[in-house]
RNA sequence: GCCCGGGUGGCGGAACUGGUAGACGCGCCGGACUCAAAAUCCGGUGGUAGCAAUACCGUGGGGGUUCGAUUCCCUUUCCGGGUACCA
């Protein structure tokens, strides 16, 4: 109970330590619940329940090896307290745990420490387990799940497999059996039932043939026709290739051309890849948004990421050729303002459409936007520039001859490829029609328009001018009218459009669940369900080929009845999308969860998680879900009603700034050696850098830091790195803990402690740290302390401002971190870590002990009737928090109980009937001080099994109310009335009142507004 | 650029459908207890002026609606998150 020196405390805590413990025992008692629960299983769901359920989720966590930090617990224990709550409530509650074990992190911690995933993960899996225990969660831990353990991957391979046998029927809106679709070709061909093209380009795409000709195929043709509309199925498509991982990342994994995670580059490459047909959903995954309990920002981005919008695929003739070219727009209306068409550098229709005369400069093009990355394309948006093909396509209404050209801002991976330019109402088409001086037709007026337009107006509102038929209608109107026009005269089709892509389901790991998949005759082939699951063999060498192919290539015999298996496997997200729904039956080895039990959970009451997940987990869980729903295992079309966004508790890191250095190497004799072993580092102050960056360095101070940079080289001459001839500095965090935290014991505030950081057995490089400073304009060694930079930034081991709530636990009590917590701000806001306040809520539990258990450990508890203002006192907080929790409001709520427990000590309360409701209350946010006190009350039951107790307004009512006056709006004094006074008797009561007369000054009030039980507000 | 949030004491944050702004906690100040310190308990604590009662100002800035605005409307500014040549 003594908190250790190296941890952040308030002033004289550590010192009266012994002396708190006697007043609030929580370690000894803490302990003991915990062991309690577990031994009783008192939190053990069951599934044959006449009770109403309910199920709290958490968003399970990767098993890290950094472990549990204070940000992980603050959605853990809003979720607890909303279980236990519920438990109370007379709710059966689903409140389980488990962990995301598969996927790319788990995998480079176990590179980096060189040890198997398998290992590593099942070390972290039981650290998490044994802090959450510390916690006091009530989890029901036999339903624990491992998304690694083949127990359960058995079942993410099944629910593949039931993709990869089904397609989705767009007629039905649902996902059918592919011996359906078999079904249907050889009687009907496909001619009704053709699959748009998406992101593979399976071969045989959008062909129509009878039932005859599919009679004909041969299985190959036919296994390849299917592919194209099977729910999970094969293609070559362009992806996210990241060398430095060796592997593929789907889209959201990247972030600005950098992978998420590591921030290493990621170029396009064209692979062949298994991919999950979620646009087949967009529809449903878009509209059933509107149905959930949801935080509003996250169904908007949900709706952005699915990205449907609706327009006409409109055909332009071209001048010269006889094929017509497609452009999607979403603006019919603005079809006579047209005054260019546009394609991509990548379109096939390039080519096709350049002249002769034109081809040099276009080629020229293409080549050059070829070389400019993604990246690029996309942070230089502003920079205008396109080619003319030299080509005409013919206006669809008018006939007018419209200039083709080719430009990098129209992307091909959208739509088709090309776009109408009608730079009057589009700000990307204004700009290119000024850089090129092509016409711009305004169609569109309004009043608040000024002419000649000085940009685009994109507003969807105003009158169409200019434009034939459509003269006079309004924007809305013409949008309908034109579309109409365009299909009637078969110049295009409606048509709705998604950025929503089909979700890259292959990586090229180890770590993850194998596909049930193998080759036959090259033709993928699903293994039978009876052979699940595909354990993945252990291998010693699983680090990434480099090449496409992943780890599994490396063994021999990766083989199914001697057929190859794929040696893809599958993504992160390919078991956190169902396992929610093994937690209702997590030991059923002969499906995914029973029918009785998907039937008597239904789906989740209660998510709670991060925003990071917005678009990632929670889509892709829903797509399955839907998909499930669709065969009829789950009952429900959507996974999770209510969904809660814990915010981010963030860590302050600190950084220092070192110098980039190299080494010459001009010793033959010294080849072997590594380079860095030679180089200290060099660490510069803050004053330092900014002196370099901002060019000031001087001849001789360059010399000087060449001196000191020498002084300590052993072999060959150390430079420094040079960019634009600045010498390049960078950031570096560095562990808190040796910085620090105010001026005190002969340090300045932020001072890095030299001494403990070089012997830092962490980071062993800083051993023979170099500091350099800048001095009265003299480059030298550190005279002065090393003053560090603090920020505050999420955790994170790799910028080691992670804190672990093991210790606080250890020093505070587990009920003191999960009330702290809570107390620190609304739920859903993000907010820095600090230790601050801590001591309130520790002090509120120290108290409540002190209540009732004596100096001598008696309990002192009465069982006389008690008076009316503790009646009072109780039945407030009882309002209280059962508003504030059904409302997840729990900071409010901790401020309720200091509240109530201030009262009940002014009273001086002991008694039964207040302070056993009390600890029923309470047991949701602090557990084990409840059952402590509820056991010493004399209760042999779990206090887990009691009843919430029900607010009862009598004891709340008052038969005075005291109204406070005001002047003008302003509060002067205050007036004592009867509860059900009328508003004249208030009215008369308040203007004889004596203040009321001298505010008055012998005026006649204007008005007089009395609000029973609220204000009396006098207008003068 | 666009779409969401959000600006309240020294700090974290309260404030129901417009009705006494600053609950609760931290910090700070004073007092009791103690040889002393810690812990504990009691009192104070938005700003300005005043010995005081009290007065004036005060929820990012400006304007409006209202008897009354942190709350509603307009406008402006700053911060956080998401997202983007998506046609």
């Amino acid at each position: 109970m003594i908190p250790s020196k190296t941890s952040k405390y308030p002033k004289g805590l550590y010192l009266c330590c012994l002396i708190r413990a006697m007043d609030y025992p929580f370690e000894a008692f803490e302990k003991k619940w915990q062991a309690y629960w577990e031994c009783e299983k008192t939190f053990k769901a069951h599934n044959d329940s006449n009770l109403p359920k309910y199920y709290v989720l958490d968003m399970f966590p990767y098993p890290s090896g950094a472990g549990l930090h204070v940000g992980h617990p603050l959605g853990y224990i809003a979720s607890d307290i909303v279980a236990r709550y519920k438990r109370l409530n007379g709710f059966n509650v689903l409140h389980p745990m488990g962990f995301d074990a598969f996927g790319l992190p788990a995998e480079q911690y176990a590179i980096q420490t060189g040890r198997h995933p398998a290992e590593t993960t099942e070390q972290n899996i039981n650290r998490y387990i044994s802090q959450l225990k510390h916690i006091g969660f009530a989890y029901d831990w036999d339903r624990m799940v491992n998304t690694s353990d083949p127990n359960y991957y058995k079942w993410t391979q099944w629910i593949f497999l039931q993709l990869y046998q089904h397609w989705y029927d767009h007629r039905q809106k649902k996902a059918r059996p592919i011996f359906e679709l078999i079904h249907h070709f050889e009687t009907l061909g496909n001619a009704d039932c053709q699959q748009p093209a998406l992101s593979g380009n399976v071969e045989g795409i959008n062909q129509i043939f009878s039932a005859d000709e599919w009679k004909s195929y041969s299985e190959q043709t036919k296994q390849s026709i299917l592919m194209n509309y099977r729910l999970a199925y094969q293609g070559f498509a362009y992806v996210n290739w990241c060398e430095n991982l060796g592997t593929v990342l789907a889209n959201d994994e990247v972030k600005d051309g950098v992978s998420e995670r590591g921030g290493h580059p990621v170029v396009r490459r064209q692979m062949r890849q298994w991919f999950l047909r979620v646009t087949d959903y967009a529809d449903r995954l878009h509209d059933d948004l509107a149905q959930l309990d949801w935080p509003e920002s996250m169904k908007e981005m949900q709706r952005n990421w699915i990205g449907r919008s609706e327009g006409v695929l409109l055909d332009f003739a071209i001048k010269g050729i006889t094929e017509k070219i497609d452009v999607f727009t979403t603006r019919p209306d603005t079809i006579f303002g047209v005054s260019f068409i546009c394609i991509a550098p990548e379109s096939d229709w390039v080519k096709r459409l350049t002249t002769s005369d034109r081809m040099a400069d276009l080629t020229a093009y293409v080549a050059e936007a070829g070389n400019r990355s993604e990246r690029e394309r996309q942070t230089d948006v502003k920079r205008v520039s396109g080619v003319f093909t030299g080509t005409y396509a013919l206006h669809p209404f008018t006939g007018e001859e419209i200039p083709i050209w080719v430009a990098d801002y129209v992307l091909a991976g959208y739509g088709t490829g090309a776009v109408m330019g009608v730079p009057a109402h589009d700000a990307r088409d204004f700009r290119f029609a000024a850089h090129f001086q092509l016409p711009i037709h305004q169609v569109i007026t309004d009043p608040t328009i000024q002419t000649p337009l000085q940009e685009a107006y994109e507003e969807k509102r105003g009158t169409l001018i200019h434009s034939d038929f459509l003269n006079g209608l309004s924007v809305q109107q013409a949008l309908k009218t034109a579309a109409q026009r365009m299909e009637e005269q078969g110049l295009g089709q409606r048509q709705t459009h998604y950025r929503l892509r089909d979700a890259n389901f292959s990586r090229q790991r180890y770590w993850g669940e194998p596909f049930p998949v193998y080759y036959h005759d090259q033709m993928a082939t699903a293994i039978a369900e009876a052979d699940l699951p595909l354990m993945l063999p252990k291998m010693d060498d699983f680090k990434p080929t480099g090449n496409p192919e992943g780890p599994l290539a490396k063994l021999k015999d990766w083989t199914y009845n001697n057929y190859p298996i794929e040696t893809d496997t599958m993504p992160g997200f390919a078991g956190s999308s169902w396992y929610f729904l093994r937690y209702m039956d997590p030991q059923n080895t002969a499906c995914f969860a029973s029918k009785e039990a998907l039937q008597y959970w239904q789906d989740v009451d209660m998510y709670i998680g991060g925003t990071e997940h917005a678009v990632g987990h929670l889509l892709y869980s829903r797509f399955w879900h839907k998909f499930l729903f669709d065969l009829g295992y789950v009952p429900t079309s959507e996974p999770f009603k209510k969904l809660i966004n814990q915010g981010m508790i963030q860590g302050v890191s600190a950084f220092i700034y070192l110098l980039a250095t190299g080494i010459d190497n001009t010793d033959a004799s010294t080849e072997n050696r590594k380079d860095t072993d030679a180089i200290p580092p060099f660490i510069v102050t803050q004053k330092l850098k900014k002196h370099i960056e901002a060019g000031l360095l001087s001849n001789e101070q360059k010399q000087a830091l060449n001196i000191i940079l020498n002084v300590s080289a052993v072999h060959g001459n150390v430079h420094y790195l040079t960019n634009n001839n600045l010498p390049l500095i960078y950031k570096r965090n560095i562990p808190i803990e040796f910085v620090s935290e105010s001026a005190e014991n002969g340090l300045e505030k932020d001072e890095l402690m030299i001494a403990a950081f070089r012997s830092d057995p962490a980071n062993t490089e800083f051993k023979e740290a170099i500091f350099i400073d800048l001095a009265d304009g003299v480059i030298q060694s550190l005279q002065a302390p090393y003053i560090c930079l603090r920020e505050v930034e999420k955790m994170s081991k790799s910028k080691w401002n992670v804190v672990n709530p093991d210790q606080i636990c250890k020093d505070y009590g587990a009920d003191t971190l999960r009330m702290y917590e809570m107390f620190l701000g609304p739920i859903e806001q993000s907010k820095p870590w600090n230790m601050q306040g801590i001591e309130g809520v520790h002090k509120f539990l120290r108290k409540l002990w002190r209540l009732v258990i004596s100096q001598d450990d008696q309990v002192l508890l009465s069982d006389d009737e008690p008076e009316k203002a503790a009646y009072k006192a109780l039945h407030k907080l009882i309002k209280k928090v059962t508003e504030d929790i059904e409302a997840l409001s729990f900071n409010t709520c901790i401020s309720a109980f200091m509240i109530c427990l201030n009262d009940l000590q002014e009273l001086g309360c002991r008694k039964r009937k207040i302070l056993e409701p009390f600890l029923i209350i309470l047991s949701p946010f602090a557990p084990h001080i409840a059952e402590e006190l509820w056991s010493r009350f004399g209760h042999t039951d779990s206090i887990a099994h009691a009843t919430f107790p029900v607010f009862n307004p009598e004891y709340l009512t008052e038969n005075t109310f005291t109204y406070p006056v005001s002047f003008n709006g302003k509060v002067r004094f205050q007036i004592d009335m009867p509860k059900d006074a009328s508003k004249e008797a208030v009215e008369a009561a308040t203007l004889t009142h004596a203040s009321a007369i001298k505010w008055l000054e012998g005026r006649t009030p204007k008005k007089v507004i009395v609000v029973p039980g609220r204000i009396v507000n006098i207008v003068l």
